[in-house]
DNA sequence: TATTTTTTTGGGATCGATCCCAAAGATATT
DNA sequence: AATATCTTTGGGATCGATCCCAAAAAAATA
């Protein structure tokens, strides 16, 4: 079981190596006749180049990292992992990378994989819990990378959403349905998307005539008991609406309000955060702010091979629109507050 | 920037490649003071060996794939991938491995992929529908693998549930409980897991004085919606019981029954299948069948090892025990059975 | 002390590709 | 026809480690 390469296609087809290397390769300087010979006996043997190989000499290894902070605990539970990986796989398939994934080891432990040399060209990593020192050791790597969401060093390629935007738009649509008491469950304070849906919730308040009420925001951790248990405290504050921070979070805010005998979006109207189908397929259907994470791991992998095409290409920052996608979950009141009842 | 390599440390330690090499193996030929001295300049200095370099060589790329087949449109919705992933990135760490993930591809690109020559040690294989041609490439490669569910071609190692069983306990469960209409709504019939938990359904209903009825028997695919269908058919034939094929399909069943006015498990008993925290969360707490799906992951991987350790380790084949965890979505009619009122 | 055995070390060959330069062949220009 | 230019081809050197064998050093035995 002597196993093919380079050496033997190339006697094979009766040319050298750096013939069949051109050919593998696409180079232009191929005679069409050698070109063709070459190729039929790479489909006829079926030979495949050996990457080790390949990587070593070019120092382009193919494979591209995708790195999740384990300090999410709501890592797998929640869609938007996975989704963002369907991306980001989608992406390598259609640029003929491999993905590699880094998750579940200790944050040094993790850096240190992700920075073995010879083995990825670059990653993608989720921006997470705010840590300084975790991304100043990927810096020190050389290793180029493009962070999802937004870095916590500035001077990084990065991808991320509007969160504010977002979020006001979340609120103003509430607030334009006549909605008076609008509380908001927050996301993880520790990560950037909790702290800017919260900032928007905030600035959406204030600059309306409805003003803002500090005891109306209730700290979520973007898993869906930590909304359940707000919204049932929320049910005492007698809120008519509720902009809470992910969709997941949202189910678990409808499920509090319902056992306490609440309907929606009769009596309080819900918009989530995500737009990812699990958490928004059950009844009622959820209006949400609509974050196109698939998109977003494609993206970010093409940012990278950017990167990866010119080391001296200048960093990016790419933000991504959100939209807000109305559904059932809020809305009742449309009519209603034309009619001005309320 | 000179990349730092073996012959540079060697230089520095005023030693030989080899033996570099050797301590960065820890192969026990090296004396105390030169291993000592060898790895503070290692420590020093922050080299690390280059990987495409080693698996070149070495023939060990220490990289292990992780193939989900597309063909799974319910794929990462479904939170049995995310924590099969997760499971499998667990015992790659453990074990110094680095997991690649291939999904998204039509099935041909995905084997020539994986079947690369260099890239991959071996790898884990999720059976998906049943489609013996690709694995028949798969094995053609001669690239060690691991099937986690039951593979479609014998002869190989694989990891897996005993389905039927699972599917008799739950069902038995039912009966126990004196329901007396059970109906099941399967999951995708072109899987081995929907097939065998359907025929442990039969099995279970034949062997009872209940008989089986063949009407009550609805076909779903794994998707939340089919079963939200089928339960919403099923409440015409007045079941009081379903067994449900998976737990993000009973959910949807649960849906369809409330918004038909029958409660759970006062009126009809439900039990799921799988035991994974999204879909068990919202109330009421589902009664299931436990998968240790982590478990497997991991498992898989140990397997997967071995027999990269020994080319000619005898094939295996591992069943895990499914376990039944009872909780609130069935078991009310245990009192009104016992006491004759139906 | 001389000899055998064991431990430790060094360096050539190798894994399988790509890079790079020079030579050969083909084509264009004067 | 001679020269200049462009295209195509071949082969040496190289990427950075490990493998393997032989030499040197140390330890054990006679």
């Amino acid at each position: 079981m002597s196993s093919l390469n380079l050496i033997k296609i190339a006697k094979m087809a009766g040319v050298s190596r750096s013939t069949v290397s051109r050919v593998l390769n696409d180079h232009p300087n191929v005679s069409d006749v050698v070109r063709e010979r070459v190729q039929k006996i790479i489909r006829d043997t079926g030979y495949q180049p050996n990457l080790s190989a390949r990587a070593l000499r070019s120092r382009r290894s193919n494979i591209i990292g995708l790195v999740l902070p384990q300090t999410m605990d709501t890592l797998f539970s929640d869609p938007y992992f996975p989704i963002l990986t369907q991306g980001i796989a989608q992406a390598c398939n259609q640029y003929k990378k491999t993905l590699a994934l880094f998750i579940e080891g200790s944050d040094k432990d993790v850096v240190q994989r992700v920075t073995q040399k010879g083995l990825l060209d670059g990653f993608v990593i989720q921006s997470g819990k705010l840590q300084e020192s975790f991304s100043n050791k990927l810096l020190e790597s050389n290793i180029p990378f493009v962070v999802v969401g937004r870095p916590d060093i500035p001077g990084q390629s990065y991808i991320d959403v509007d969160n504010v935007q977002g979020a006001i738009q979340a609120v103003h649509h509430l607030q334009g349905l006549g909605y008076q008491k609008i509380a908001h469950i927050t996301g993880d304070m520790d990560t950037f998307a909790g702290k800017d849906r919260l900032a928007g919730y905030r600035q959406a308040m204030q600059d309306s005539p409805l003003g803002l009420d500090e005891n109306l925001i209730l700290e979520g951790d973007f898993g869906e008991e930590s909304a359940y248990l707000a919204a049932q405290s929320l049910t005492k504050w007698g809120v008519d609406a509720i902009f809470v921070a992910s969709d997941r979070m949202a189910r678990g805010a409808i499920r509090a309000l319902s056992e306490a005998g609440l309907r929606v979006p009769e009596d309080v109207g819900i918009v989530g955060y995500d737009d990812l189908s699990p958490a928004i397929a059950a009844h009622p259907m959820m209006t949400t702010v609509r974050q196109p994470v698939r998109e977003f791991g494609y993206k970010a992998v093409e940012l990278l091979l950017e990167k990866l095409e010119d080391e001296d290409s200048p960093i990016r920052q790419l933000i991504i629109d959100v939209e807000l996608i109305i559904r059932d979950s809020c809305g009742v009141r449309q009519r209603s507050a034309k009619a001005g009842c309320f």
